[in-house]
DNA sequence: CTAACATATGAACAGATGTTCATATGTTAA
DNA sequence: TTAACATATGAACATCTGTTCATATGTTAG
């Protein structure tokens, strides 16, 4: 069991400068790259795809979004502020009642994309 | 100490059922939104990101993506893995060499619009 | 003021997720 | 066949994340 030492990467016989040099330069920040997946991170979650879908249709207080998606009203507020918190969505405040509505546009043009994704891949194999 | 009780959700007061009536039929399928949210889970990564971005650059093989994001072989595989079976990206072979390159063009718009939203969003205060 | 109610939030717990490590698989060359 | 190497993968571990529960905050009505 004498443990033979492989190489932790590729040999350098492996990878090819050329595009390694072309490429590198075209990566954005780091901290670009990282505030996007942070952004994709609020919509990887079912509870809050759905309120957003629910919020295409019309603006809404927490208690009819919980109401609709049949969740607690502490479990919709706390993922609205996270959509809050990526400005996905607003709030304005009406007496007792907050009402919650999409931001921007980014956010249908986003799930759009990812709808038509999803159901070119599974309809079809392969378009 | 009597614990009050407190309405899990709101009274129907609260509730505003002519909007959840016009809502509830027009959310789609939750199987379908529960494939979406799974969608942008993959998306929600750095790591995955980081690949993405590499490979909108240029096909690539491993080995060349570990070295380029400083990153183990393996760590880079199993994501790899991840971005292909939601049909992100595609490989060939090639010898004993495995390139990587993006499956569609959805992935471009999705990144594309999340960037908008982000420089948007971070640039100025509510454009 | 107090009661009622819509919403927000901190803490805790359970389940999900990304990396590492070791090793297996697949391919080429000798 | 064996050696070398590029890639894939299972298991383990630590971290992150979403829900629940209890309670706090904010608003209106009396």
């Amino acid at each position: 069991m004498a443990s033979r030492r492989y190489a932790e990467v590729c040999e350098e016989v492996c990878t090819h400068p050329d595009i390694l040099n072309r490429v590198k330069p075209e990566m954005p920040d780091e901290e670009r790259l990282y505030d996007l997946a942070e952004l994709f991170k609020v919509f990887g979650d079912t509870t809050r795809i759905r309120i957003l879908y629910v919020l295409f249709e019309s603006e809404m207080c927490v208690c009819d979004i919980a109401a609709l998606l049949n969740m607690t009203q502490s479990a919709i507020s706390h993922q609205l502020r996270v959509l809050k918190q990526a400005r996905l969505v607003r709030s304005r405040r009406e007496g007792k009642t907050v009402f919650y509505s999409l931001d921007d546009d980014h956010v249908r043009t986003v799930i759009g994309q990812g709808m038509e994704h999803i159901e070119e891949k599974h309809g079809r194999k392969q378009a």
